[in-house]
DNA sequence: AGCTATCTATAAGT
DNA sequence: ACTTATAGATAGCT
């Protein structure tokens, strides 16, 4: 948003308007010492890395599952079209490389395919849905996910920004 | 790098130096239909994700699997300190919660729910719920939404757009 | 695969 | 949490 931006256009000159300290500045890679520092460029990077995510499967029709354990251990995960078959698919590729392994020595395999519409693997799982019932279902989700939202503004004793509520972190589930 | 930018400081002032079309441009969040753009964007953005997920376990001590899956169906993954490790530990975790919840509620039996009017664990009662769990379970919800927005997709055969995926519809139980 | 101009993510500061 | 400026990611070319 240029409107929100601290320089303005004005034809081929920028003017900075604000040069004081503020903004963002390069940081080492290596373990934030500061223990609030760390929280909140955890929680921010984390929401990036998910963002991100999302972004990749959108734009290039891909699948992911990212999970991310914080160092205390608490459990964070995103992925589409889900973690699980995501993970699952992972987990049995590998075992199949494996396989492979013990078998192929001198032979090489060589395939390049083109990628184009065929069945995915995880299709499966709706197949069986009517389309009818699946909007059913996400109408009374949504209803109740706006419920869920007020609840725990009250609980919290704050307003949660909308953004928050849509946005982004997953702390894993319970089925 | 200042060098290799366009733009030159110039105490308050950046005069732009090559206003010409190249370079960056904003693009809609749907697939990106030409293939060859596509692989490259793939390719892009997936080592891009996977270095924002070494800069988190980095900076913030956390631990990361993400697995990426090309819509051909090839397997890339990333983690740290291992995408087995981090997964086995996903997998455990959701396994325990599974346990927990059918210990503490006593009679409620939940297939794979299917049924007309049947409650599903998303409408339950959320008054006496825990601040704790009630998150856990709006972002259960958030992902469910999300799944269920690429199956309706998939299913209607048209892409949705990205302000419907992150804003406010679509939901999907999967299994 | 390399470049460049922008767009976007995010470190600091408030 | 909100703002601001900059570091970093990356779309469109070649």
């Amino acid at each position: 948003m240029p409107s929100s931006s601290a320089e303005q256009e004005l034809g081929q000159i920028r003017v900075k308007k604000k040069p004081n300290g503020t903004g963002r500045k390069k940081i080492e890679m290596k373990k934030i010492e500061k223990n609030s520092s760390r929280k909140v460029a955890f929680s921010k990077r984390r929401k990036g890395l998910f963002k991100k995510g999302i972004e990749l499967c959108r734009l290039c029709d891909a699948m992911i599952a990212i999970i991310v354990l914080s160092p205390k251990g608490r459990v964070y995960s995103n992925g589409y079209p889900s973690v699980e078959g995501v993970v699952n698919k992972f987990q049995s590729e590998e075992d199949e490389e494996r396989q492979l392994e013990e078998v192929e020595e001198g032979g090489e395999e060589e395939e390049e395919e083109e990628e184009e519409e065929e069945e995915y693997w995880w299709e499966e799982d709706i197949e069986g849905l009517e389309l009818e019932e699946l909007e059913r279902r996400r109408a009374r989700m949504e209803e109740l996910r706006c419920n869920m939202a007020l609840s725990l503004e009250e609980m919290m004793g704050r307003r949660l920004r909308e953004r928050d509520l849509l946005g982004s972190e997953r702390v894993f589930p319970s089925r």
